[in-house]
DNA sequence: TAACCCATGTAACCTGTTACATGATTAA
DNA sequence: TTAATCATGTAACAGGTTACATGGGTTA
């Protein structure tokens, strides 16, 4: 039930529409989840069916109406027995490592020019991260009780894109010598 | 047909069972794909019927036959045109991520006493790679052609581990303040 | 004698992906 | 006038999880 308990997370920090959530979870959320617009439509379904979100409707001018979803207490009671729930560290799936892993049967050339491309998709990574955490978090002396928590999912996000940034480099480095 | 390229990787990297599969699953080649014995057997029994892999009967003594899977050139030429298609970097999906970003919720120490145990866990995992790599690569200017691209793929294992130490350390801190 | 390891499998279910579909509004 | 954005959905399929099942061998 992890996708449910992602939207869960994602309602109770701004309530919005199936469509709102697809974004986000393209955007900010998406770092450390994702989701098609299709599964989070599927299980807005089933959460509010399960009374763990409302939706209310809002109608507007110009465009499609849309249903802002919020958590019950019901909904905030199962987010947070869940989060009091000790999880084991997720697993890790990455295509490249097993590329690499299997690396030896292709040219090095290849290897080399896909970290090369990974090595881009994460510089502009970190730049969106980086510009998110100057942006909202400038004195880090300053955070609020509420702000520390977004505060440190975004230095994960930060944190983790400047090592893959680094494995890359060393990685190219030690294939072309 | 991403866990059938991880199967054929680990089959290219070292022919054996499901059974066998599972466990390297769970071990080594589990750093950064992971499956459970049912997907596997399902999976090899696709890959049989579409000539990706050779099964071969291994009696033994004292315990249930074998099937060894070996990669058939047809399986290598498909895994090789799957690592020469570029991919985007794969998404990352964090259950402790989800949880902090919703850590409001809760009591503080509630998060603070998971942190904890992920540290826990990641200096684990840091430990069996750093003993890996001791034994396997202890002189890092004596890697062969083959051997560097395993190397490439445990160094990130040591790097992401150590990463997500510094984090929990940093998280915990700031949380205890 | 109980629990675990070796080795393989079936069945049911849930989660995730891809394609298709609608229809108005807005920006290039 | 073409493409993109807003907003929601169905259908079919692929991938992943959990439970159940078998049966001999080994270790505590």
């Amino acid at each position: 039930m992890a996708l449910s308990h992602a939207i869960l997370a994602a309602l109770n920090d701004c309530p919005c529409s199936g469509y709102d959530l697809a974004k986000r979870f393209d955007g900010s959320v998406g770092f450390f989840w994702n989701a098609t617009h299709q599964q989070i439509y599927r299980e807005l379904t089933k959460l509010e069916e399960h009374s763990q979100i409302d939706a209310r409707l809002v109608e507007q001018e110009h465009r499609p109406d849309k249903k802002i979803y919020t958590l019950t207490s019901k909904g905030e009671e199962t987010l947070r027995n869940w989060i009091e729930t000790p999880s084991t560290v997720s697993p890790l799936k990455d295509d490249l490592l097993v590329k690499i892993f299997a690396g030896m049967i292709v040219s090095p050339q290849t290897i080399v020019a896909e970290l090369k491309q990974h090595r881009i998709q994460h510089l502009e990574s970190l730049h969106t991260y980086e510009a998110i955490s100057s942006h909202y978090f400038p004195d880090r002396s300053q955070l609020t009780d509420i702000g520390r928590y977004q505060y440190i999912t975004l230095r994960q996000g930060i944190r983790l894109e400047t090592e893959w940034l680094a494995w890359c480099d060393e990685s190219i480095d030690l294939l072309e010598s």
